[in-house]
DNA sequence: GCTGAACGCTACCTGTTTAG
DNA sequence: CTAAACAGGTAGCGTTCAGC
């Protein structure tokens, strides 16, 4: 006997998931009904219409895979010194590449060759070398953002997006993650950073897109920088019958559960 | 000697359980 | 009731080591 069987439940999946970025990935697929996307603006308050710069993505790493496009250390260096405001960012930023990267601690060995990813520079490292609270949170918050990854951002064009944060039960997340980490900031009397506030950053500092926020949740809460929809509403807004009938199912699934 | 698979590490994300 | 700790999933990077 399998454990379907000794359960007596062998449902088709789609009746019980529990999976919330399944049910991003639904909204993702509707929204590409351009209809639906146009809809689903308007119903939402944005009075834009679509262009050719349109695109919809789902898990949204612009910074990341930008990242991985460059091929000079100069203008990795060039990005870091502009945007990671410290103190004393240029006598770091003259050393040797080595020392560079020692500086703001990787995992393994610190390369020679290249400057490594700041998504991967470790906080448990770099807190040493970094006294001043200002400082640190900075690099901590330039670090973050090159591993947030929005569940859904809609690009409006090249320099206007709305990104949406699908929740199933749980709240907003902060940063850090970690025990030891939160230990530092213990430490140093630093309180946490919160998820949107650090997309905020990213998309608008970091990234120089002019972007709308918006949290998606079972249960309306109120929010003074984000528009809140819920799962049901944002299902109403647009046309599903083209959709087969296990996003259906699913659709049904989230929209009852608030 | 070179290449690629496997592995460890550190990070992200989520939901669940527990402690206060 | 909330926040922290926990658990379990994925991914990228660098190192190691077997096989060519």
């Amino acid at each position: 006997m399998n454990i379907r069987e000794i359960a007596g439940l062998s449902p088709n999946y789609s009746k019980i998931s529990r999976e919330e970025r399944n049910y991003a990935a639904i909204l993702f697929a509707v929204l590409c009904f351009p209809d639906n996307a146009q809809r689903f603006l308007t119903k939402c308050g944005f009075n834009k219409d679509i262009n050719s710069d349109f695109v919809i993505y789902f898990e949204y790493a612009y910074l990341r895979d930008l990242w991985s496009k460059i091929q000079d250390e100069e203008t990795k260096k060039r990005i870091i010194r502009n945007k990671l405001k410290i103190n004393n960012i240029d006598d770091i930023l003259n050393q040797p590449l080595k020392e560079i990267n020692k500086k703001f601690g990787v995992g393994g060995e610190p390369s020679s060759d290249f400057l490594q990813y700041p998504g991967k520079w470790s906080i448990a490292k770099y807190n040493n070398n970094f006294l001043d609270n200002d400082d640190f949170i900075k690099i901590c918050k330039f670090k973050w953002s090159f591993n947030i990854k929005p569940d859904i951002v809609i690009h409006l064009d090249k320099d206007h997006a709305i990104c949406i944060e699908a929740k199933y039960e749980s709240g907003e997340g902060f940063y850090p993650g970690t025990d030891v980490e939160k230990k530092i900031f213990k430490d140093r009397g630093i309180i946490y950073v919160g998820q949107m506030e650090l997309q905020k950053y990213m998309m608008q500092e970091l990234l120089g897109v002019k972007t709308d926020f918006m949290f998606l949740v079972f249960n309306k809460e109120t929010s003074t920088t984000h528009k809140v929809i819920s799962w049901a509403e944002a299902f109403s807004f647009v046309k599903i019958d083209q959709m087969p009938e296990f996003t259906k199912d699913m659709i049904d699934n989230i929209s009852k559960r608030a």
